[in-house]
DNA sequence: ATGTAATCATTAACATGTTAAATATTACGC
DNA sequence: GCGTAATATTTAACATGTTAATGATTACAT
């Protein structure tokens, strides 16, 4: 029964498009043991260093639900990629930040990223890049002030 | 240490702007038992019927791994959603489709889908969606072509 | 001060993602 | 025809996604 819906699957569409990009910085953190989630986290405890951010934030920042956070924070925290320890005066709370060993790793990365968001730039152009940033920026907005749309996190209406 | 990192996160936006999309379809989905992934397989399934689709196939459209796909479909099975049968032919092939009970599904799941699409596009706007599909096409379709990228697969290259 | 609601993080249970390896079957060259 | 490479799917092991429930702590109204 072909034409039971009409549309095209966008949801499955970005999906797609992520999986194309992300597939070519899989290779280079993959040969330096860290996972993609991982890299996603490191990222930005690096970019608001040196103030150490909560799991609260971390799971807004990258996008990820707090149940899997806590998984991946425990195993870094076995590597000593980071340090958790309780917020003073909240007990509830708990403070996440780098350490020096994942400093270094970042340190060291980070270039081999760089460079091969450049290499893609130039396979792409980087005018399609720009126009991806811009789409993604205003749907992500849109949808998040739609009357249809759940409060600011993951979380679904029910 | 800021700036360690110049540019934005292409893949983390892909992956939000997606996951506030299929925060508007889940309900729908949730509230008839179908987790997103085994929509996803019911839905090409019908938009190619009566022909049915083998795993490579269906790990092509959806984009998801075969490794997934396998546990998807054995889930599926058991709750009579597809019908897997080997291929006469070729032993390695095994050949899935729709049952009357997944078909019937469908019809009744594909329009309240159909009808929250259209929500969503009067609350974010048709130009903008369509903007979208544009976007990730030629993102995906480009990088599929790259030097640097893999074969075809979502499989990386190493 | 006390009881209750709200908040933050975690746990639990199950489904899926990811990589490597195994299995079974078919295709091919010699 | 036989051995070997190629193909399709699955299994295995571990990491993450998803929803609901739990545990611990703090905020708040009374």
């Amino acid at each position: 029964m072909p034409d039971v819906i009409p549309h095209r699957n966008l949801p499955l569409l970005l999906l797609r498009a992520r999986e194309d990009v992300i597939a070519r910085f899989r290779p280079i953190l993959h040969a330096h043991g860290v996972t993609e989630q991982q890299w996603r986290l490191l990222r930005v405890l690096a970019e608001h260093a040196p103030r150490p951010l909560e799991p609260r934030e971390l799971a807004d920042l990258c996008t990820l639900l707090s149940p899997s956070l806590t998984g991946v924070l425990a195993r870094m925290d076995e590597q000593g990629l980071v340090a958790r320890r309780r917020d003073e005066r909240d007990q509830r709370r708990v403070k996440v930040s780098l350490t020096a060993k994942s400093r270094a790793l970042v340190r060291k990365v980070a270039p081999l990223v760089e460079r091969e968001y450049r290499a893609l730039e130039a396979d792409v152009g980087g005018d399609l890049v720009g126009e991806a940033y811009a789409v993604v920026d205003r749907l992500s907005l849109a949808l998040r002030r739609a009357p249809g749309a759940a409060d600011g996190g993951p979380a679904p209406a029910a």
